[in-house]
RNA sequence: GGGCCCGUGGUCUAGUUGGUUAUGACGUCGCCUUCACAUGGCGAAGAUCAUGCGUUCGAAUCGCAUCGGGCCCA
């Protein structure tokens, strides 16, 4: 459902750019590697013990999947640019990922470093995080005896006494008066008797242990931190088998297990541990999408870096220039930017991805890159593409089996949609809009503003349109735990696919938005009703045009084109829920109102008023259709094909004709409107029919300026033998109940004197004469006060004047009504 | 712990340059076969606008705090 979402929004956008006039490019691309496919194909028992093998399974599986998306998609009526479709694992595409990265070589942003990753020496497997998860073991903490200076000494707490021969470093709080006097100072450790640094920090703990902690590089990611920021040196304590290495000295080649009990052994033999408690802690392990469910390890290891901590500025200036709907979106990404600590790690060790292009020197590390021409390279297979290192002349060059973050495919495509490198480039480029779910905007947009900005020199997009996440019908998050994941083809399958387009385009920009059937059962409704009232407008379809229109017409075609200014306005900002101001207009406006009031025209014999009514009838459902095509493509080329106008979506957006929009043409419209729905709403209460015929109606009113010209309307409409339009009052009597000053005119005069006036306003004697000779003067203790009657609203009541008929009151207008 | 966002009738939702009676849908209840439409029409009931404090003549709307939820990050 998310992409039925992000891709009905980016469909009507692209549609109703079209018809603005626009020649627009909607590419589709998948982005095919990544975990998910590599764990769906491990789960089909294919070991990845031969590489070859695995990757083809992982391409098989995935043009399965997209087969299946792109069916979605045609089946959504997404009009995107089939013939420039791409996908990350296709020759072409891996061709020039590898290729910027040589790009980003000769900028120098690319290097190599020992970097930890978590490492499942169980499965023998790096793990991406969405792999891990936390267990809650009981564990022993050690209370161990550091020696300062052989006179003084610190206590630390740890569960893993193992790692002693990592230990890098002492952390304490800068505020915890305990430990003042060490920080600065040296600790030397038990058994190795090597020095470390005693080091402030906020981020210690001051209620754990004795709120002094050993940093091993690595036990956690906290240790990982602290040994980037001050910068302390790497060891490794245990290998990829699961043993301890030789630098822990004398438990080399022990289990982490048996070294933990050895060392423990020794540590209390020479006196250093003082006290031993058993506590509860959480664990790392190899938990999600995985029955292995064993501790996993951070082991530095060589990784690929991309150098990106540098290049924040010109990400930050990039997206300042761009438009963002909505537009504090924008602060997610600059949060982002600014608080980078480190660089871009894009190697993983795993098979489904980008291998990364590069081969080096195993003496001194020297970065060898290959001939562009020979693209795309797979360094794992291919030979170096030179016989010794250019840097140190050692003929030990080595290639590696890494492959790219799946980042730093998805990173470029902009470029792939501009045809990167080809003949049309600079016309396609920079791209107008991106659309992007929220949750990755400081992953994808970031990496992505980052990388076509240092390959082009110009950020890739000028807009960015970003949606929140779809929910299922709880509002929760979908997830099959809770049994609340809806598929589009369910849905689709029992409304058709039009009303989920409806449901789609109603959502808010950037917020979260539940799945939910209603509102597919109500576009659904919404269509049966438009083609209702479509095929009465065939019964009535007319393309001549009329010698002169009635008040009614007029206003009509005022609102019509107030119409059409709103959503053209709202489109433009990308507010796709202005689908509701059609569908309302639609209902409402049209079927409920224009078209009752004007059946007696369309059915009657006066020529003239007739062909009016027609010609606004068909000018009115013909601008509808154009405004709810981007919308509801399907379903308006259908209807539009039944006024035998050929294809829709050939056709341009209407045009706003303000000489239409008329206030006072909508403000009488509206007055005749309302006293015909008075009416029917009395037929309705009293269980008449609404073609029953009312012997004669009497209309009162201040101004019936308006009224008098539709006399005609009110008549066919309310099936009255009669009907009287007169000025002032009816002969029955009226109250003043209420008096309305309005607050927005008044409130700024009098501020916080309000109060006074309302309250002297309420007792002047006649004030309904005073309004109407628009003169009004307060007393407001002792000061006098002038009012201006416009700013007053009299609620008035009608009492019968004792004859037979009865009334109604709409507004300031009053009917009499004689059955 | 940090950043951003959200909290409106039973359910979902519109509405934030402060202003008169808070929008609509779904659901509920009542009435109506009417010449496009019963997949419809007309009407009714239903809201302490999360809570508290503040700014203001006036707060769903602005500020602060609290509670609850989401996403990303640590």
């Amino acid at each position: 459902m998310g992409h039925i979402l992000n891709h009905t929004w980016i469909d009507i956008a692209a549609r109703y750019k079209r018809m603005r006039g626009y020649n627009v490019l909607l590419p589709q691309g998948f982005d095919c590697h990544g975990l998910p496919t590599e764990l769906q194909v491990e789960r089909q028992g294919i070991s990845k013990e031969d590489r070859t093998k695995f990757r083809d399974a992982c391409i098989a599986w995935t043009e399965k999947s997209i087969k299946k998306m792109k069916s979605q998609f045609k089946r959504l009526g997404y009009s995107a640019d089939w013939s420039r479709e791409y996908r990350t694992m296709s020759d072409d595409y891996i061709t020039k990922v590898q290729l910027s990265l040589l790009k980003f070589n000769e900028l120098g942003l690319i290097y190599r470093k020992r970097h930890p990753v978590h490492y499942c020496c169980n499965c023998m497997t790096a793990l991406a995080k969405a792999e891990l998860g936390y267990l809650e073991q009981s564990g022993t903490l050690s209370y161990i005896k550091l020696e300062i200076d052989g006179k003084d000494d610190l206590v630390i707490a740890t569960t893993r006494p193992e790692l002693m021969c990592a230990c890098v470093a002492v952390m304490v709080h800068p505020e915890d008066e305990r430990f003042h006097k060490y920080v600065g100072e040296k600790v030397r450790l038990p058994i190795y008797g090597r020095e470390v640094p005693i080091i402030a920090d906020e981020e210690v703990d001051r209620d754990f242990g004795t709120g002094a902690v050993y940093v091993c590089t690595y036990g956690d990611e906290q240790d990982l931190k602290w040994q980037q920021n001050y910068s302390l040196p790497v060891i490794s304590a245990i290998d990829k088998n699961g043993l301890m290495t030789e630098d822990a000295g004398k438990y080399e080649s022990l289990s982490i297990a048996e070294c933990q009990e050895r060392i423990i052994e020794d540590l209390k033999n020479c006196g250093a541990i003082i006290k031993q408690e058993s506590i509860s802690h959480r664990v790392l392990i190899h938990a999600e999408r995985s029955e292995c469910h064993r501790p996993v390890e951070l082991i530095p290891t060589p990784q690929w870096f991309i150098r990106i901590k540098d290049g924040t500025g010109e990400v930050v200036k990039a997206a300042n220039e761009m438009d963002w709907y909505p537009s504090y979106m924008l602060q997610r990404l600059l949060d982002w930017a600014n608080s980078l600590e480190w660089d871009w790690v894009i190697s993983r060790q795993r098979i489904f991805g980008t291998p990364i292009p590069f081969w080096y020197c195993s003496k001194c590390e020297f970065i060898i890159a290959p001939n562009p021409r020979s693209l795309p390279v797979n360094p794992d297979m291919d030979e170096p593409p030179v016989g010794g290192c250019p840097h140190c002349g050692s003929k030990d060059i080595l290639g590696g089996t890494d492959v790219c973050d799946c980042w730093v495919d998805s990173s470029i495509s902009p470029l792939m949609a501009s045809n990167w490198m080809g003949d049309d480039f600079d016309k396609l480029y920079p791209t107008s809009l991106r659309p992007q779910g929220y949750e990755i905007i400081r992953t994808w947009l970031f990496y992505t503003i980052f990388r076509c900005s240092a390959l082009t020199g110009e950020a890739p997009f000028e807009a960015v349109l970003v949606n929140g996440m779809v929910q299922g019908p709880d509002g929760r998050k979908m997830s099959k735990s809770l049994r609340n994941v809806i598929e589009p083809e369910e849905v689709v399958k029992e409304y058709g696919i039009d009303p989920v387009r409806q449901w789609a385009a109603t959502a808010s920009l950037g917020e979260d938005y539940s799945f939910e059937f209603k509102e597919t059962v109500y576009g659904k409704r919404f269509l049966t009703k438009m083609w209702n009232i479509a095929r009465f407008s065939i019964l009535h379809h007319s393309t001549g045009v009329p010698k002169k229109l009635s008040i009614v017409d007029q206003w009509m075609l005022s609102k019509l084109n107030r119409l059409v200014r709103e959503v053209t306005y709202d489109l433009d900002r990308y507010e796709f829920k202005t689908l509701q101001n059609i569908r309302d207009f639609a209902w409402t406006d049209l079927a409920d109102n224009y078209i009752e009031m004007t059946k007696y025209r369309l059915y009657g014999n006066d020529v003239e008023l007739k062909e009016s009514a027609q010609y606004t009838l068909s000018t009115v459902i013909d601008t509808i259709l154009l405004l709810l095509s981007p919308f509801v493509p399907h379903f308006t080329e259908e209807v539009h094909s039944c006024f035998g106008k050929g294809s829709i979506h050939l056709r341009k957006w209407p045009e706003v004709d303000i000489s239409l929009i008329d206030e006072d043409v909508e403000k009488g419209g509206e007055q005749i409107k309302d006293v015909i729905c008075a009416i029917r709403r009395y037929k309705s209460e009293r269980g008449m029919a609404l073609n029953a015929e009312l012997e004669r109606i009497e209309i009162y009113a201040p101004d019936i300026s308006w009224l008098d010209q539709g006399i005609n309307d009110l008549k066919g409409t309310t099936w009255a033998r009669n009907v009287e339009v007169a000025e002032g009052i009816p002969r029955t009597e009226e109250r003043i109940v209420e008096i309305k000053p309005n607050l927005s005119v008044l409130g700024p005069i009098f501020k916080s004197k309000i109060d006074c006036v309302i309250k002297a306003l309420n007792k002047t004697q006649n004030i309904a004469e005073k309004v109407e000779m628009g003169n009004i003067t307060i007393d407001l203790d002792g000061e006098i006060a002038e009012i201006d009657p416009k700013a007053i609203e009299l609620q008035k009541e009608v009492i019968l004047g004792g004859e037979a008929v009865d009334v109604v009151q709409v507004g300031d207008v009053i009917v009499t009504i004689s059955r």
